[in-house]
DNA sequence: TAGATTGTTAATCGATTAACAATC
DNA sequence: TAGATTGTTAATCGATTAACAATC
């Protein structure tokens, strides 16, 4: 019933509701591990802690999913949203910098299990290279741009000190990386096409921090 | 000029200033490094990628930190920010769980940095009960209720494996802790007193993805 | 005083919610 | 058909931006 043929969304999707969707797809898995077939917006909506009505709205940025009368089966939902979040495909990784951060990434295998494969670890302190990080050698950072120039790799992360990030980040985007998930604690520079997707944990502790000394605030966001 | 004479906000703040804060705190702690006395709303502005309109409204959700005409005192206006963020005192903290991401937050030095104390560090594994995690050694997730019940502890981080993750936090509350700082990848059912702080570094991974398959996003929030 | 820059209001923009028509 | 629940619109709510008066 639509008036064009088009399968691109015609109007921009509103980052909030992008965040939302790897909640969605969470509860799914578990609902599909448990042979649920079917879910409500109802019900999906109450696990993922947002109202019904915000997440068929949240879906239907992307297309329609479910039956009336009958709510979502949960497979084609499941599939939907994988492949809207690209997770019908594998990502190939590399780590730079092999301290906690870098190191906890490296070993954590719910990323491949996702598709995001880790494929090296990068550190320039000698110390640290050809040790292990999970069941990587780390290598020498001098070689980053060599490895990252000849062979396909989607996503850096970037977990070195602070004041090196920028020179990692010039680098990678100079060897044609073009997706940066960035845990340093600085705005990186980077031309537009190379997406940055920035982490910081202090941050998300002293937001706690503020909220537990009795800071009051307003929406859930 | 205030026709009252309180200074708790009349109205609640917006979640998305106060997730601001702490950037503005970050480059305002650079520029205290560097000497640098007064900085205007538009040079701090850049720095933390947002607008000089958007620093100047949330900051005055809180007060008014700067002078017309020769912009903000730098000592000032980090020091309210610090006392808002509640960063003038110190926080106990524990970690349940020493798997590689609770090994990786016990072992950060930026935490204690900002007044955030780890003290203890526990699990459940008899193989790293009494192994080193940073400078701590890890307690049996037994002792967790009387640990907590027994002392001040202000922030619990739960770093176990998300099955565990709600038994834990319920043990958490039952010994009286107030905030939670969770990476599991379920939705805590706690009472309203206690404040949950949601980390989830798949997810953050999965945005980036979806970004860089060509996704459209409006406003980046 | 003139220049600069904040504090604050009103206008705009975007996201969420509520309601209900469509339809399985 | 009757019941249920989605898809979608319009109304509401909240956050951001632009503009400028206040004032250092």
């Amino acid at each position: 019933m639509n008036d064009t043929t088009t399968t691109a969304p015609r109007r921009p999707i509103p980052m909030a509701a992008i965040k939302r969707l790897p909640i969605y797809y969470h509860y799914l898995t578990g609902l599909r591990e448990a042979g649920i077939l079917r879910v409500s917006s109802d019900s999906l909506a109450r696990m993922a802690g947002v109202t019904a009505a915000q997440l068929r709205r949240d879906l239907n940025h992307f297309g329609s999913f479910g039956q009336q009368g009958c709510g979502y089966n949960t497979d084609v939902l499941h599939a939907a949203l994988g492949s809207i979040l690209g997770l019908d495909r594998s990502y190939r990784m590399v780590v730079i910098g092999a301290g906690n951060i870098g190191s906890a990434l490296a070993s954590y295998p719910g990323f491949a299990r996702r598709g995001f494969q880790i494929e090296a670890v990068f550190d320039s302190d000698a110390s640290r290279i050809g040790t292990a990080s999970g069941s990587l050698s780390v290598l020498d950072a001098a070689g980053l741009g060599a490895y990252v120039s000849s062979r396909r790799v989607d996503i850096a992360a970037i977990a070195v000190p602070d004041q090196a990030a920028q020179a990692v980040a010039d680098v990678l985007v100079a060897a044609g990386i073009r997706g940066i998930w960035n845990f340093a604690h600085v705005r990186l520079n980077v031309p537009d096409i190379v997406t940055v997707e920035q982490v910081n944990l202090t941050d998300s502790l002293m937001t706690l921090a503020y909220r537990l000394d009795g800071g009051q605030v307003g929406s859930g966001a």
